[in-house]
RNA sequence: GCCUCAGUAGCUCAGACUGGUAGAGCAUCUGAUUUGUAAUCAGACGGCCGGGGGUUCGAAUCCCUCCUGGGGCUCCA
């Protein structure tokens, strides 16, 4: 007999022998949601032999390490449906990842058709229902197993070695090689969907093999596949492009060029009210701005190290007649040299230069994708010049700036993240490990004081140093960077930055802070306008007030409302055309002003307004005064809300 | 750059598989209508069907090629 720790299900004995699955089968019962189990602290699968004294917890379907197996799984069982179809394809990898798995095939490219085929034939062995058994083999086994396989023996020689055997996994005819676990038989991955096909290279090296990848999502329960469907949808609704395009944000045109989008009137709005908010900010934090030209000399970005690290993410050279000049895809060499540009003494620092660059970045063709990756980006820069003892305020500063920002434009799903070197990868960096280390130390340091929540991240430091990263969640629930405070300790030697000292002695110790806590313009913009899903507040919206008349009878009246708006600055259009009230509103819903103002007779004779929010709530026989000095109020104050008409009950 | 799907009127889309010479709704314009909170009626205008080449008596449709856009190319048994 064998004791068997459950926790809370308590103690049980067995005869040696049972599996783990049969333990599960006997405390849980057949609908136990499990997938795998935690013997000892090691996953294993339901298989797993019992024969002495254990702690065993089930794997659940829907915890995080449940759905990585079944993910996993299902990735052997397009495999299985892949090579049964496609005799000639040979499987490569195949990992669970977010929301689902792919799998590399060696194989020639396939279409839609054949993806919905390959899922039928999928769905044909689940239904079959195979047991995925594992088996082990010595070295030599294993070899002749995968004999026709070269990219399996190739994983052999790097994971496994030449001495030691391995397990396989069997479903039906098909075997894998595989560490496991897996769930116990097919049927468990009943919630799936092939989602798309890609290429890769083998080993993400693009002189070898390319490879075809096919995308699939796999959930534990049929509820989680259609949350998951329905997130989709929503982030459909959602996509700046779309709404980009209804709105009249911007444009993108073939003659101009791919990545470069051209601001339209209402998107230009947006661009210069978040601008003039950036403006007025850092005047208050004590800001400078300057303006860099676009491109500058090759020995610049020599100096500053964009050439060696960078060269990759910049524009092509333009041979001059006095010398090689590049686009800036950075303003950072720019700024240092203004602040190089004349002796600086220590009763100025910190100093703080900023700019509204244009920044141009050599963005492979084929990752262009509307305003979330441009060639041609408009940074909200700034570079802070101090002492090692200054960074920590400046840093907490920042991330009081940047969340004031946050809170101001409505977000909400964000965290930090310290980003760090790869130790293990230093030729992506300049500098030694120790001043790394230390630099990093200092920033964590700041954010431990601080008292902020937030994740540490390897290999996502800038090439000059540590940063730390505000990391936003898109609607699909994906994270991106949107705001970025660097810590730059290589740009002091480079450049030779130096003040005098409180000793009159030249001080080298310049810290620079690169930081940029709204992103650029353009994916701003884009998670903006996906976030509010095109109704911003107020302040921001390009037409912050569309005037809709009854009939002819109020044109008079119309233009006189629309002259005292205006004369309070809001952004006002008038549509006295004699279509019905009711065509009028439909039409006006897809620019999504603030507020539409309906305008009947009632209205001319008492001086007033009937307003209609956003989401259709109104407001009638508002005194047209009021109105405008209400308006005005929440455009100053950038109001989140519509809060000029009580919400309906 | 590579794979894949797509490109038809200003916008949203049908027609394509099975070749016979281009359609709808909205927008726009012109009338009529003067309207109280998500589409008033009628008429007109509008397209070398992304570009080029090929097959054919005949191509939006089939084939080749280029361009542009969407999705993906980070996750490593």
């Amino acid at each position: 007999m064998i004791t068997v720790e459950l926790g809370e299900d308590g103690t049980h004995e067995y005869a040696s022998g049972i599996t783990a699955g049969e333990v599960i089968l006997n405390v849980h019962g057949k609908r136990s949601g499990a997938v795998a189990a935690r013997i000892d602290g090691v996953e294993r699968d339901f298989s797993h032999v019992l024969d002495s004294d254990c702690s065993l917890e089930p794997i659940n379907g829907e915890s995080e390490e449940g759905l990585y197996i079944l993910r996993h799984s299902c990735a052997h069982l397009l495999a299985q449906a892949v090579v049964e179809m496609f005799p000639d394809a040979k499987p490569t990898i195949g990992p669970p990842i977010d929301h689902g798995f792919y799998y590399d095939f060696h194989m020639d490219p396939i279409g839609d058709e054949e993806l919905k085929a390959i899922e039928k034939k999928m769905n044909q062995h689940i239904r079959a229902n195979h047991a995925m058994i594992r088996e082990e083999y010595d070295n030599q086994t294993l070899r002749e197993m995968f004999s026709e396989n070269k990219f399996k023996i190739e994983i052999m020689d790097d994971k496994v070695g030449h001495d030691v055997g391995s397990s396989v996994y069997r479903q039906g005819d098909f075997v894998d090689l595989c560490r496991g676990p897996h769930v116990p038989s097919t049927s468990h991955l009943r919630w799936f969907k092939l989602t798309s096909t890609s290429t890769a290279y083998w080993r993400a090296d693009s002189k070898r093999e390319s490879l075809v990848r096919i995308y699939g999502m796999c959930y534990a329960s049929k509820e989680g596949l259609k949350q998951r469907q329905r997130q989709i949808q929503e982030a459909e609704k959602r996509d700046h492009k779309k709404i980009g395009k209804e709105m009249e944000l911007y444009m993108i045109n073939e003659m101009i060029g791919k990545g470069l989008p051209v601001w339209l009137p209402h998107g230009e709005i947006l661009k210069s009210e978040i601008e003039r908010y950036a403006v007025e900010t850092e005047e208050a934090y004590g800001y400078q701005r300057v303006t860099t030209p676009v491109l500058a000399k090759q020995e610049l970005f020599e100096c500053s190290g964009h050439l060696p690290h960078y060269a990759d993410g910049m524009y092509p050279p333009m041979e001059m007649d006095d010398g090689t000049y590049y686009l800036k895809a950075m303003n950072c060499p720019m700024h240092h040299l203004v602040f190089s540009s004349k002796k600086r003494s220590y009763r100025e620092l910190p100093i703080r230069i900023a700019e509204y660059g244009t920044v141009y970045r050599n963005e492979l063709s084929g990752t262009l994708a509307g305003l979330l990756r441009v060639r041609m980006l408009s940074m909200n820069d700034a570079h802070i010049y101090c002492t090692l003892d200054q960074v920590g305020d400046e840093v907490r500063a920042n991330v009081q700036m940047v969340n004031d920002y946050y809170r101001t434009f409505g977000f909400e799903n964000f965290h930090l993240r310290l980003s760090l070197w790869d130790p293990e990868n230093t030729e992506k960096y300049i500098g030694d490990a120790n001043i790394w280390e230390s630099t990093q130390e200092h920033l964590r340091s700041i954010l431990v004081d601080m008292g902020v929540p937030f994740v540490e991240e390897i290999g996502e430091a800038a090439f000059y140093g540590p940063k730390i990263d505000i990391q936003f969640t898109t609607a699909l629930g994906r994270e991106e960077s949107m705001s970025t405070i660097q810590l730059d300790f290589a740009a002091k030697d480079r450049f030779e930055l130096s003040y005098k000292d409180e000793n009159g002695e030249e001080n080298g110790e310049v810290f620079v802070i690169h930081r940029a806590p709204l992103s650029t313009h353009e994916r701003f913009v884009a998670f903006l306008t996906e976030h509010w899903i095109g109704n911003f507040p107020t302040w921001l919206s390009p037409i912050q007030v569309q005037v809709i008349t009854i009939s002819e009878k109020q044109i008079e009246y119309a233009a006189e409302v629309k002259t005292s708006l205006e004369s309070a600055g809001v952004r006002v259009k008038v549509d006295d055309s004699d279509a019905t009230i009711g065509k009028k509103i439909r039409m006006h819903r897809k620019m999504r002003p603030a507020y539409m103002l309906i305008l009947g007779e009632d209205e001319a004779a008492n001086q007033t307004v009937s307003i209609r929010a956003r989401n259709g709530d109104q407001c009638n026989g508002v005194p047209l005064d009021q109105f405008v000095s209400d308006l005005f109020a929440e455009i100053t104050n950038r109001e989140r809300d519509l809060g000029l008409v009580p919400a309906s009950e």
